[in-house]
DNA sequence: GTTCCCATGTAACCCGTTACATGATTTT
DNA sequence: AAAATCATGTAACGGGTTACATGGGAAC
């Protein structure tokens, strides 16, 4: 009883794949995981002392020259039991999603035109780059089998980025039909 | 500077559409602001309680029968400005999505074919459901005009559960073509 | 007539973020 | 040669979740 957090297991994870430093997975994880997942590296280095104290993991010492030395971990036996079991059995937490601009936008009753149109302008920017960025990594990943489920989490991604956009585009209808509100005109640079 | 954080102007947005107490608003903001930024209800006690001491609401006690007392908010000048500002000020923090579905099936390689399917069935089954809660509350407010916000805000959930449900298509595709992935029959009522 | 739900909130805990520390190496 | 980055982490703060409290209706 007393199940560990989601990011332990995604610790645990990451460690089932090699043995790391706190330093090293968490830079994986923010190439990896950190779409669906982010974890900052201090979280890292806090969760992999709990799960040394809970026996999880095992920590060495390892002494290094030109850079500070390291500590690195492996999964104990424990350690992999709790990562498979949490995997096998059913159930997750309902994801979660914070959106300050949703925030905004719903509020957006109390903007002007401009300023709407700004505020959608600037989230169209925004999801442009994150699914550009997204299908960079969806591409890399292609054709490396042992990455397929990595690969899948990213298109997963994509996926609703692409919704996004459609999503954008409705709204820029819907919102130059409402009564006075001339469409803006695009930004014209000066 | 030391600007509010995003809860507070979400409280503060709330107030702006009618005074209410903590619970009311906690309520309404489970029923309206929940998909895209979730306030538990204690969260939203001591925003305002931090608030009213930034002057930015003001609360009053307010007497009832066979239900408790109650503290009433309404909106201060200050609190208006603030909500104003930051509705106009451009930027908004990236959207965080948290999904522990995705962490594990990151690592599904190390689950059983069986395990696999039964974890996308199960999310596919979670997100039918919100799609199927997210698009009443659209259909509800599709015409409301004082609502237009908050319909559009709906849809931006329907429109990403549409595209989940299709990203679950093309990995069930995927799954049935990894080698050795015998398709799992669908599951059988005994 | 117990048990569950409503309406109102307070208190404690813990996860997640931000700030701080440090010496070597690369960049400008 | 000063500034930014890398490779390691620790410490402090605060937002978000969970647990606790309470007394009157509603439900079974």
């Amino acid at each position: 009883m007393g199940s560990l957090p989601t990011t332990a297991f995604a610790v645990l994870g990451l460690l089932s794949l090699r043995d790391t430093s706190g330093y090293e997975l968490a830079a994986f994880a923010d190439e990896s995981l950190a779409y669906f997942w982010p974890m900052h590296r201090s979280l890292v280095y806090r969760e992999l002392r709990q799960l040394e104290d809970g026996g999880y993991v095992a920590g060495t010492a390892v002494a290094q020259d030109r850079v500070p030395d390291k500590r690195v971990y492996r999964l104990t036996e424990r350690g992999r039991a709790a990562l498979d079991e949490w995997l096998a059995t059913p159930g997750f937490q309902p994801p979660r999603v914070r959106s300050e601009f949703l925030v905004k936008f719903f509020f957006a009753r109390r903007l002007g035109h401009q300023q709407r149109w700004a505020l959608l302008r600037e989230y169209r920017a925004a999801v442009e780059l994150d699914l550009a960025d997204l299908q960079a990594t969806a591409d890399r990943l292609k054709d490396q089998p042992e990455a397929a489920f990595w690969h899948l989490a990213a298109l997963h991604g994509v996926r609703t980025r692409q919704a996004l956009l459609q999503w954008i585009a409705d709204v820029e209808q819907a919102l130059a039909a409402i009564p006075g509100t001339a469409e803006a005109p695009e930004e014209v640079d000066r």
